[in-house]
DNA sequence: CGTCTTACTTGCACAATGCAAGTTAAAATG
DNA sequence: CATTTTAACTTGCATTGTGCAAGTAAGACG
């Protein structure tokens, strides 16, 4: 496991529950959704999303998020007082993750999105290679926009 | 009211949202991996997990997957104190997501299981078939749903 | 300089969680 | 058929997490 310095002590050696302690919470993976498919990156972008998370909520998941390596923190030059979150390889790893809880959530629910939904019905594979394509121009082009 | 529907009013219309709002907490994926993939149906049968969940916290989850649909509880015949707790469609649907998170947790994290891991690299459409057809074979009698 | 903006932090009420112990009803035992 | 055991919870209580409003510090703007 690249960058794994060392172990946290988990309640059991199960992946699955190594996934639900990092995004198991209400809040985890809707940020990650809103830097995957909405390009989301500062944390006034996050404050404005539909669900409305607090801020010191959102302070607390972003720690933790770059604690465990699903996302960085980095400042933006062209303005001091910003940082920029991204998502690392990891984070992006989520993509599958997050199309099959979409997917999920539209065949037993009542819900919006039906753009989204579609786009994943018809292509998921291009979607999660929409996603890392597009990491990979945003995380080599020059900042400052 | 037996059966009665009632719309759930939620933070968003996003379908993940939606998905999050069921399962986004430290507990209710487990559950469902246990009997998804250890058979457990039983109230006692999760509290041995290794996981190591409260009572009271067990009996919360289990209403509210009951209350969602993701899971339903009928009164043994053989022995009247116990509750057969068994998936639904939706409950089972749920296998592709549970194998995506069980695979980005090992590709990222250090994790036992690995039994099931290489069941899940080699043949993930195969474990998500098994698990229907698993339950297609003990579900053949009544149920909600 | 004063004001605005960004990313937080703090205080506090309320809800959720974790642990131990108790309860109820049914089954097994003698 | 009385007693013990088992299964599925419930209750009490301390700890932790969440949600809201307000405040703060540092950089940008004019």
């Amino acid at each position: 496991m690249p960058g794994k310095k060392f172990t946290v002590k988990r309640r059991s050696g199960c992946p699955l529950n190594a996934s639900v302690e990092m995004l198991g919470d209400r809040w985890s993976l809707l940020i990650i959704r809103d830097m995957m498919v909405r390009g989301y990156r500062t944390y006034k972008d996050f404050l404005k999303s539909d669900e409305g998370i607090a801020t010191n909520i959102l302070a607390d998941r972003l720690q933790k998020l770059a604690a465990h390596g699903i996302i960085t923190m980095q400042g933006d030059p062209s303005d001091g007082r910003k940082l920029i979150y991204t998502l690392t390889a990891k984070g992006i790893d989520l993509a599958p993750v997050l199309a099959e809880m979409v997917l999920w959530a539209d065949r037993h629910e009542v819900t919006g999105n039906q753009a989204l939904i579609r786009q994943l019905q018809k292509h998921k594979e291009q979607f999660i290679a929409a996603v890392r394509q597009r990491w990979a121009e945003t995380t080599t082009r020059s900042r400052g926009n």
